[in-house]
DNA sequence: ACTCCAATTCAACGAGTGTTGAATTGTGCC
DNA sequence: GGCACAATTCAACACTCGTTGAATTGGAGT
């Protein structure tokens, strides 16, 4: 005798999940349990709908990701080219303090892309770190150029290499967004939040000062931050 | 009729394998895979043995890396603590540069390692990140400490943070490390090493310059690199 | 009212995982 | 020679994983 059926409700529910939605939770896994350690069956528990859904959405795990990707890293890059076309009338040193508060702006609060990308980039299995230079390596030009800029205007150093400056203010940036408020609760008890600002200020002053042709001058759009007492 | 047992060699083998063989091959593929993804039947296969073995050595996967971790950053920790101590007669700036030296000389072969650690520090699974915090951050400390004899003696502006000030110099020799090889051969055609030994010059300079109290006064310790021609 | 399709679920497959307990055997000691 | 023990392997357990094919159903269009 077979057994009953348990009947359970198959087919379209009320609430729809739309690809967002399964993008949402799919950022939400991978920021805890990286690329390989997310399940899609985590994933899913997560959106609230079948593993198996995610399949009619998207073509793979990794295509997923790729989605995930331009979702996250694509309005970074526009907004970066703006800032770095040549015409823009504000002062290098401003744009490139710019460019920290956007990489702020748009990660600041998506540990787990940034995360992933780096990793994928540091180990990178050629496939994956295809997909990642095409959409982040542009931007990485864009700076490059501006920093070009500088140095023709006389803001910056001649002795400057664009290449590993950019590398030095983006990577910067991004090691303090990712380490500072793990690391800066456990060494002095400041909570994260004020250390990743006093962090990002001080990193700017020291990059400058690094590249300025005039170092001391004052950076007047530098924010005052109220600093933490002991 | 039970199938006849194929009598395989159990026991002993005449080449013995020990734990430090074990962590070579652990090393190896943890760099490949990330903790998560490398699979102890793969380290095994590398190792040359079953997979149980490694149950007889160590308790668990967590605790083999544990002790890689111990094997690796180890010497790291004692290097720096010793070019820390206040008695040594070099210029703080001397001193930093050879701790950059020292990062690289550990740590410049052993991808995984770096990519596990800054991984782990990052996600942070409460308990890895503590057994990595109490042997990372002592060293940290003591470059702090230099800093602060920096600072006491004059070679270094007065409105330096150590604490932040050690973090930048770190991270950024270890994303140097880590990300140069696969970034420069794309973005510029350079040989990954030629690449990692130019970032860390160009570097330190900036770096220097961002907070010595006479940023430009030579630093003769810096060594000649041939540059690559295009 | 009927049809059709998009969205969803179910159930399963095969492969790979960390881990364990028992079995095996070479080696050195008495 | 006999014995204890350390080092090693085998076989299995109970999972979890990504993926797929078939089944199901609510709602839109006619």
């Amino acid at each position: 005798m077979p057994i009953p059926p348990p009947a359970r409700s198959r087919g379209p529910k009320p609430t729809r999940v739309d690809p967002d939605q399964l993008l949402d939770a799919a950022q939400a896994v991978f920021a805890i349990d990286g690329l390989q350690g997310a399940s899609l069956r985590a994933i899913a528990r997560r959106a609230g709908c079948d593993p198996a859904l995610i399949y009619y959405h998207f073509a793979s795990k990794e295509a997923m990701f790729e989605a995930l990707l331009d979702r996250t890293i694509g309005p970074v890059v526009t907004e970066l080219l703006g800032l770095c076309d040549s015409r823009d009338p504000r002062s290098v040193a401003e744009r490139l303090w710019l460019i920290v508060g956007i990489y702020h702006a748009h990660l600041g609060s998506n540990v787990g892309m940034r995360g992933l990308v780096r990793g994928e980039i540091v180990r990178g299995g050629e496939a994956i770190q295809e997909s990642i230079a095409k959409r982040v390596f542009p931007a990485l030009g864009a700076i490059g150029q501006l920093i070009r800029q500088g140095i023709e205007q006389g803001e910056i150093r001649e002795d400057t290499s664009p290449l590993f400056t950019t590398f030095f203010l983006v990577r910067m940036e991004l090691e303090i967004l990712d380490l500072i408020p793990v690391m800066a609760p456990r060494l002095s008890g400041m909570p994260g939040d004020l250390a990743v600002a006093l962090a990002e200020r001080a990193w700017f002053r020291l990059f400058w000062r690094g590249i300025a042709t005039r170092p001391e001058e004052a950076l007047p759009f530098l924010p005052d931050i109220e600093e933490a007492r002991p």
